[in-house]
DNA sequence: GCCAACGTTGGC
DNA sequence: GCCAACGTTGGC
């Protein structure tokens, strides 16, 4: 199956890009909105390619990369009554919520801000422009390497 | 800290 | 099933 590609939201200050390079791998715990959800559960594949972008963050902007290194299962976060994340309408049985666990690739040098992103005509599609509360969410394969490349590069051409 | 957007909840 | 109230997200 061909390689998708995502976009996923973090605060900053809650798991930031340099938490997951530390890490090497992380869980993507706490989603609650169904659309993400269903992303999670039914199309994302091991291997997919991430944008992870820093939310709450001074410039806001994809801080870097990751790849999904486990695919959807339930998010037991959920059935944890100690947990920030805990639901009590989900049931291990009959899980309402689903997470995916994600991988380090690379942070980059600077962050490819949302204001760049909106000044680019070839990123005028993204979701992240009109569905800017989704936290989750498609990227298209033209809009990942595109990002890719600003990344890497540093504005100054360093 | 403000507030607009937007998803969810719950009364009817 | 409608829709007002409410809560959360996230840019600014």
């Amino acid at each position: 199956m061909a390689k998708r590609y995502w976009l996923m939201k973090s605060e900053e200050d809650v798991y930031s890009i340099r938490d997951l390079e530390r890490e090497g791998t992380t869980t993507w715990e706490g989603v609650r909105n169904y659309e993400a959800r269903n992303l999670m559960r039914d199309h994302m594949r091991v291997g997919d390619g991430v944008l992870f972008y820093h939310s709450n963050a001074n410039p806001p902007g994809v801080a870097g990369l990751a790849t999904v290194s486990r695919a959807g299962y339930p998010d037991h976060f959920a059935f944890d009554r100690g947990s920030r994340y805990h639901d009590p309408k989900s049931d291990p049985d009959e899980p309402r919520w689903f997470m995916v666990d994600l991988a380090f690739q690379e942070a980059f040098p600077e962050v490819v801000s949302l204001e760049r992103i909106k000044a680019m005509p070839e990123l005028g599609q993204m979701a992240l422009l009109d569905r800017a509360r989704l936290s989750v969410q498609p990227v298209s394969k033209e809009e990942f390497q595109l990002i890719r490349k600003m990344g890497r590069r540093r504005k100054d051409g360093r």
